[in-house]
DNA sequence: AGTACTGTATTAGTTCACTAATACACTATA
DNA sequence: TATAGTGTATTAGTGAACTAATACAGTACT
């Protein structure tokens, strides 16, 4: 896994497993990797990753047990509500980043069309 | 100023300064707030300004003259450069992102224009 | 019972970021 | 010449993040 090195790794570490939970490729009820498996998948140490897993545990997106595993919340509403709030979050951020480089609403979303049509054609 | 406290301060300070001179707000050829006044200004120390400071100079965006002050450069395409620069990289940012949250390119779009809308109400 | 897995916690060391304090070199002004 | 401003650099201390190592508690399987 590429990190960034301005963010903790922590953080990334459960940006990344959020985004696979909300994709749905982490679906509801499904164990995760282990600890030590996820240390060894995304390249960081345990202590790391049971960090990131811990303000999971906190936030109530995956459920914990000693022994067994962990467990992605079979609450759909929680990742219903976790993708909306990281879908507006990011909304948000990004509008405010491009009005402030002075960009017109009109602009921005022609820009994000620009940068779509081009990546349909490279991918093509 | 409010800092984000997973990315280091000096790097939001210079990321403020850039969208400040990619806006116009600090012009070609400028002179810019002192180290010192800019510590206060944006409540941080003096050698964490400097080392934002530093990174802009390596980046020639601004120049320095040491007795007299930090200036914008008055390379217009430079700041150009910078601008689009900025851009593209917060559109693919947040591009990528918001695909790994499973949006289509339409829904996007449509997200965006939501939130400018409900923004645009806001402010009327 | 023993082994191998699981999650969780602690200690200690290193690095980076931030701060405070201080000092030096340059420029402008009185 | 002295003062007040400017940019730049260094030292030292603190805290957060990351790592390595180690250990403990729970579960599952042989």
């Amino acid at each position: 896994m590429n990190f960034d090195d301005k963010i903790p790794i922590y953080y990334q570490i459960k940006n990344h497993l959020y985004y696979q939970i909300v994709a749905g490729t982490l679906a509801p009820g499904v164990k995760l990797p282990s600890v030590r498996q996820l240390a060894v998948d995304v390249t960081a140490n345990v202590n790391t990753v049971q960090h990131a897993l811990t303000e999971m545990l906190d936030e109530k997106i995956i459920e914990s047990k000693r022994g067994k595993g962990n467990f992605v919340t079979e609450d759909i509403d929680s990742i219903k509500q976790l993708k909306d709030k990281l879908v507006i979050e990011q909304i948000s951020l990004s509008y405010k980043k491009l009005h402030a480089l002075s960009l017109t609403d009109t602009e921005i979303i022609t820009e994000f069309k620009k940068y779509m049509k081009n990546r349909s054609d490279i991918n093509d």
